[in-house]
DNA sequence: TCCAATATAACAAACGTTTTTCCAACACTC
DNA sequence: GAGTGTTGGAAAAACGTTTGTTATATTGGA
C-alpha cells in the first residue's frame, strides 16, 4: 500500500504541474502573482500526489514557525479544576482557527525553558513560573499570560477584572436592596481573591453601606473555609441577608450549609457565586454568579499572541475582561422581615 | 539588552570553541568518538553564548522529529473529566522525562489531520474519530491508543481490562460473603460499560450466584441514572446488600439516595465504584473503588510510541492494564439480619 | 625508526523548503 | 516600431544542522 521509497517532495509535484519550484511553493504561501492556470495545475498535483510540505523546510528556510507555546502550571495547583480545561480549550481553538500548531507543557515547578520550536508562548494562570516568562522574553519570544496578571513583568496579558467582578457583585445585591450584604472571600494572597474582596468592599464603602468585620469571611476557596464562614454568619446577631462568595464551590457549600440548618437561597439569604463553574451547574439551586469567559479569554490569547508574531501588533496590549452576571435562583429582592416565618413569593 | 543581531549558530561556537562546526555537532548529540577537553571546551562556549539548537534545522538534517501529537476527544465528550486530565498528565510527563516535545490536538469532530510535524501520535480514547487514526497509519505515522481499544484497527494500545474490573468487583464482593449483588451499568453501548457488566456477571455466574434482571439497573455514567437505578433497587422485596457501579461518580449519587432514604453504606447495603476518581474524594463515606492508573498508561503510552519511533519496537504491542482495588470505607463483609437495626461494627 | 592501527577532527554534501535576483514575454503608449 | 511597464517563472543562494567520508594526529609494537 505504502510506497517505500522517499517522501514526495515539493520538487515532484513542480514537475507533475509543468512548472517551476518556486511556482509551487509560490501556490502553497498564497503569493498573487501566479496565473490562475498554473494554481489550478499545481492543486491539481498536490492533490493527486498527496504532498504534504515538510514543516522543518518551511520553518527552516521562511524563519517563521507556525506554533505556540501554552505552559500551564501542573499539579498540585490549578490543573485539575475547569479553570486549566476552559483555558486549553479556548488556546486550541484559537490555534485551530490560524491553523498553529500548539505545543503544550505542563510546568512541574521549575523546568527549564522549552527548545526553540514554538513561535511564541501563552501562559495560563501564572503564578510562581514568573521565571519562565522572564527566560522567554529574553529569548525574544513573544509571551502573553492569559487570566493573570504580573504587576512587575512588561508584557502583554488578558486577565479578568476581579475587581470589576466584586463590584458588580455589591452592585447587583444592593440593587436587589439588600444592606446586610457579607462576603466569603477567596484566598487574598492570590491576586485574583484580594481585588474582588477590594472591588466588592470599596463598592459598598461608596454606597456607605457598612461592612462590618464580622461580615467578612477570610476563605481561601476550599469547601471547608466556606463552611466555617456560614457558621460564623449563621451565628451572628445580625444575620446578612446577602453573601457574596468569592467562588462558586464556596457557594455550593453555603448552600449546603444553608440546608442543613433548614435555610434555603433566596427565601432566607440571597448567595452569589464566582467563576460560573459548569460542575455547580447540578447544584440543588441554581446559582447567581459571575461567569468568567475563560475560553474566550485563552482564544484573544492565541489572536493577540499571533499577532505579535507577526509584527502585526507592536505595543504592549492589557486587557482587562469583565466577568458577566448570570442571574439564576439563588438571589431574590431583599423583603423586610415580617415577624412569621412565611417568606414571600 | 538583547543583541539585534543574528541568532548563535552552531558556527558560533565552533569558532568560539576553535573546533569544527562536525565537533559541535558531535558533542550535543553526544557522539562517542570526541576527545574530553573537546567536549568541555564546546559545552564552555555553549554555554557563554547561550546558543540553542535549531530545532527545525536539526529535523531537517537528521530526518528525526524529537514531538508526538496527542488528540483528544473535543467537548462535548471526555474532555471535561478527571479522565482528559490524568491522560494529559501522563502523556506530558512521559514526553518530558522522553524530552520530547509534545503538540497537542483537540478533535472537534472530523478534522483533518495536523501536518507532518510530529513523529507520532497518541490516541486519548478514541471514540468516533477512528478516521484519524487511520489516516495517520496510512500516513506512515506510529501511533498508540490509550484508554480504549479498535478492535478492527491494526495498531498498539495501552487500555484498561475493564473486565478484569467487572471480575475484580464481582470477586471481592463475593469475597465478603455478599449474594445478593446488584449492578448500576455504565453506558454499555461503550466499551467500557459493557464490559465492566461482562465480567461482573460472569464471574457471579461461575459462582452460581444469581444476578436477577432487576438486579441489573442499566445506566448511563449520568448521576440521574444512578438515582433511578437506586430507587429501583430499595423497592425491591429482596434487596441487594452490596451494589458494583460502574462509576465513582454513580457510586456518589447512590450513596446520597442511600443517606435520603435514611441507610448508609456499609452499614446497610456495601457500594464499590469504578474509577477512583479524584473528585469523589471528600464523599461523605469514602468510597471502595477500583483504580484506573490513567497516569501511568499514558506515560506508559508515551514510552511505547518512543520506542517505536526509534525503530526499537517491531511488532504491535498491545497491552491491557488492571486496574487495582482500592479498599475504604463503602464496603464491608455481609452481616446477616438480625431481626433488629443494630448493625455489627 | 618506521608502519600499522586507532582515535579524533575536518570537509563537504545532503535535508526540503523559501526567497532573492534576474530574465523573458507581453501589452501598452507615443 | 522602439521604449516602457508589468507580469510570471526559472535559477540559484540561503536556512542551520547532521553525517558519510576523508584526513590528521597519536600510539604501540617490531
Amino acid at each position: 500500500m505504502r510506497n517505500s521509497s522517499k517522501p514526495v517532495g515539493i520538487e515532484d509535484v513542480a514537475r507533475r504541474a509543468h512548472v517551476s519550484i518556486t511556482t509551487v511553493s509560490r501556490v502553497i504561501n498564497h503569493v498573487p502573482t501566479v496565473h490562475p492556470k498554473n494554481i489550478e495545475r499545481v492543486e491539481e498535483a498536490i492533490a493527486a500526489l498527496h504532498y504534504k510540505p515538510n514543516v522543518s523546510a518551511q520553518r527552516l528556510a521562511s524563519g517563521v514557525t507556525k506554533a505556540i507555546g501554552l505552559v500551564m502550571p501542573g499539579y498540585p495547583g490549578i490543573f485539575y479544576s475547569f479553570y486549566a480545561v476552559e483555558l486549553m480549550r479556548g488556546v486550541g481553538h484559537g490555534c485551530e482557527s490560524l491553523q498553529l500548531d500548539m505545543v503544550f507543557h505542563i510546568t512541574n515547578g521549575s523546568n527549564p525553558l522549552k527548545s526553540n520550536s514554538v513561535g511564541g508562548i501563552v501562559f495560563a494562570d501564572v503564578i510562581e513560573n514568573r521565571n519562565q516568562v522572564d527566560a522567554a522574553l529574553e529569548a525574544g519570544l513573544p509571551c502573553v499570560i492569559v487570566n493573570n496578571h504580573l504587576k512587575d513583568v512588561e508584557t502583554h496579558y488578558i486577565a479578568l477584572d476581579n475587581l470589576l467582578g466584586g463590584r458588580m457583585a455589591a452592585e447587583y445585591l444592593t440593587g436587589l436592596r439588600h444592606r446586610r450584604i457579607a462576603t466569603i472571600t477567596g484566598n487574598v494572597k492570590t491576586q485574583a481573591g484580594a481585588e474582588r474582596l477590594e472591588g466588592f468592599a470599596k463598592y459598598l464603602k461608596s454606597k456607605n453601606i457598612p461592612l462590618p468585620e464580622q461580615y467578612i469571611y477570610p476563605g481561601d476557596y476550599s469547601r471547608q473555609s466556606a463552611r466555617r464562614a456560614m457558621e460564623q454568619f449563621l451565628k451572628l446577631p445580625e444575620r446578612p441577608t446577602a453573601i457574596f462568595a468569592a467562588s462558586d464551590d464556596m457557594a455550593l457549600e453555603a448552600l449546603a450549609v444553608l440546608a442543613e440548618n433548614g435555610l434555603k437561597a433566596p427565601r432566607d439569604i440571597s448567595l452569589i457565586g464566582f467563576d460560573d463553574n459548569p460542575a455547580c451547574l447540578n447544584a440543588p439551586v441554581a446559582l447567581t454568579t459571575l461567569h468568567q469567559p475563560l475560553f474566550r479569554m485563552a482564544e484573544e490569547a492565541v489572536r493577540l499572541l499571533h499577532s505579535i508574531m507577526q509584527g502585526k501588533t507592536k505595543k504592549i496590549v492589557r486587557k482587562m475582561i469583565a466577568p458577566s452576571l448570570i442571574v439564576r435562583e439563588s438571589t431574590a429582592p431583599y423583603v423586610p422581615i415580617q415577624n412569621s416565618k412565611e417568606g414571600h413569593k
